[in-house]
DNA sequence: GAATACCCGACCTGACTGGTCCTATATTCT
DNA sequence: AGAATATAGGACCAGTCAGGTCGGGTATTC
């Protein structure tokens, strides 16, 4: 269904609250589920990988909590939502051996590589803090840009 | 897990079989799912999916099958996942209703959103005639030129 | 009228998402 | 010291859905 998982989703949503905080501040689960009203005991899980995962620094204990341990422009949605759901895969074809069952005569490995790479290049470039300006609607803007993928308006569609 | 389904992989599979074709032949679902290995009855079911849409035009009886509706040019991978799959919904949050729970303080519906509308860009402004180049590798080539994308996000079917 | 092929609904099953619970460990405050 | 607060992490459960099967029905050709 090409769908995220609510837990990429509630990291996104977790990584860009930590990222608006100003310098000292960290913050707990407790907070941020309570914040946006997300289930705690599954936030937290999502907390605990990120955190095992590098992106975010734990404290325990009174007024501990979570911080961002890299910058927020350091860290796009590709490698969050990756580091919580695991690899994306368009299509089981490549996803573990190169070759499917029908490998000799699959017709659509290579389009759907190519439609594979350019979603992921999508997610590669967009970052928490990207992600941070609220209604920074560039209605054309940078965000479709995708650096290798220059685009010159084609014909068409 | 943002991954396609296998019923859409089939279904793009049949089309661009079918665009392979010359003018006047057809095939049938039971010669396409022997000639790709996949299970005739599924595959028989995203056929006729695709025929009730407009994609393909049926025949019964000996020597029927399928054959392209329309060219394969004007046949976008996004339209068929949606015929198949029903719409790509990145996140719950944008699908039904406006709101999520936590709409007043969602801090990444917007992000979200434009990734979700340049995802569907892309698949959007690959055709099936696209796809039947076999290894036209453009390396960094039109594939990832989001043309449309710009313009209007990949609206309507 | 037999064979072929599309049409379509019902049904089954295994995997996975979303979620809970419980226990252990670390830190701070009184 | 001990209570309170937080993270860490494993076990477990229920609902949904993708993937696939089966069976009956209709149209077309030979």
């Amino acid at each position: 269904m090409l769908k995220l998982t609510k837990k990429a989703d509630y990291g996104l949503i977790a990584l860009k609250h930590l990222a608006s905080l100003e310098a000292p501040e960290s913050a707990s689960a407790k907070e941020i589920a309570e914040l946006y009203q997300v289930p705690l005991p599954l936030l937290a899980k999502v907390l605990q990988k990120l955190a095992k995962q590098g992106f975010l620094r734990s404290e325990h204990g009174t007024n501990g909590g979570y911080r961002l341990a890299r910058e927020a422009g350091k860290i796009s949605a590709l490698e969050v939502i990756r580091a919580i759901d695991g690899p994306i895969i368009l299509t089981s074809c490549f996803t573990d051996h190169g070759a499917c069952d029908q490998s000799t005569c699959c017709n659509v490995r290579e389009p759907l590589r190519k439609i594979h790479e350019g979603i992921q290049g999508l997610l590669a470039n967009i970052t928490i803090a990207d992600m941070s300006d609220d209604e920074t609607d560039n209605p054309d803007g940078r965000l479709y840009s995708l650096p290798g993928l220059t685009a010159q308006p084609a014909s068409t569609v």
